[in-house]
DNA sequence: GTCTATATCTCGATAGAC
DNA sequence: GTCTATCGAGATATAGAC
């Protein structure tokens, strides 16, 4: 937690028991791949390699461990990056950062990300303080990206765009092909041959839309 | 069905009875908020105004019930609104079409949406074929647009952007905020206040942006 | 803390009268 | 086609020995 003042991963990790954290690990892989309502305790079970009673031992119930869950996940998707996005020079160097990081950690959390989405489409009941903590954090990269968006139009580095607006375009398309992706591979050739592939060259394609949309003309 | 191939939504309709219509709408509700495996199918009887018994009359199953109502729901997504996209003169105006009919399609069918983001997170099975068939029609929104962008590419209108990409990250921008409308609206003022007015604001936004993106400089 | 056995309950599905 | 009553599978949760 040098430079940040959120919680990082081995910081989160070290509040649970081993055991405990076993059951972090299978609850968040079965509840993100068979919903909350679809996720059976005894396969939660299985895959912490524990007994089915152990879970109601240290979880009273489905609805505590999910809970549990969620806001351990919540804490994660927080503590990312932020750290490297505040030190970039340019907002073309942010906005790479920016689409790298978001891009890199759906990629390598994409549990994570289903759990978030789940949740966002149940109605998000459980989102409430935790985002009230995000927002009042400042720390996250979402506020940094905004803040540097403001400054980069004040500076008449991009156009007069609205920050908020931006944000969430630029979340969407680093986001939203990681959770369609059954449906990208189908239409996309290359994305179903080679997902990595398609990856990457997908974040080369964001950088080089949305950079060429926030700029101004040449000329101007 | 006068200048499409695809069905219309009076075409679907009419393949069923009216009760079988009443399902039909009371599944898509509770399916599309519940989840696959937390819907009940005594609240779908409930919603549709008829006895449990009569659900598994008409339907044998819930899994089968589950299919139908997604074909039916993917039928629907195809036969938008492809005929006015065609018609678009040029490229500002074919993104327009596109940008304000996603838009408009997912404000107002967002139990459909909220079916095909879930059957997206929980693998994929059911797309398939239906997928093949949007493929095969070459008369589909998202057809049309790539079939466009490439046009455009080729005269020199927009950038030598890959129609492919592009697609993607236009629908994700269109759909995703949609999707984690707790989120933005927890975070964003406007769109807690007046959800109409953010997404109006929203399509003004995209076009701005996403315009900006695919031009060329205006000295080249 | 760990396990077996079992209680309790929810829900999908069916039987059978009308 | 419609309804009531009920069965039976499968899941959550607990009791109680070790």
């Amino acid at each position: 937690m040098a430079d940040s003042n959120l919680p990082s991963d081995a910081d989160l990790r070290a509040e649970y028991s081993e055991t405990e954290r076993q059951i972090f690990d299978a609850a968040l892989r079965v509840f993100a791949r068979k919903g909350r309502a679809g996720a059976r305790m005894q396969e939660i079970a299985d895959a912490a390699d524990i007994n089915k009673a152990m879970l109601h031992y240290y979880f009273r119930n489905k609805e505590t461990l999910y809970g549990e869950v969620f806001a351990f996940t919540m804490r994660r998707f927080m503590a990312s990056f932020g750290a490297s996005l505040k030190e970039a020079p340019t907002f073309a160097e942010t906005l790479r950062v920016f689409i790298d990081g978001y891009v890199e950690f759906v990629r390598t959390n994409q549990d994570a990300m289903r759990l978030m989405v789940n949740e966002n489409l149940a109605g998000g009941t459980h989102l409430g303080e935790h985002l009230k903590r995000l927002k009042a954090s400042g720390d996250a990269p979402p506020q940094i990206f905004v803040e540097k968006v403001e400054a980069a139009v004040a500076s008449g580095e991009i156009r007069a765009v609205d920050p908020d607006h931006t944000l969430v375009s630029v979340i969407s398309t680093c986001i939203f092909f990681f959770v369609m992706r059954p449906t990208v591979q189908t239409i996309h050739a290359e994305a179903a041959s080679d997902w990595g592939e398609f990856v990457e060259a997908r974040k080369e394609h964001l950088f080089d839309l949305l950079y060429h949309g926030l700029v101004p003309d040449a000329d101007a």
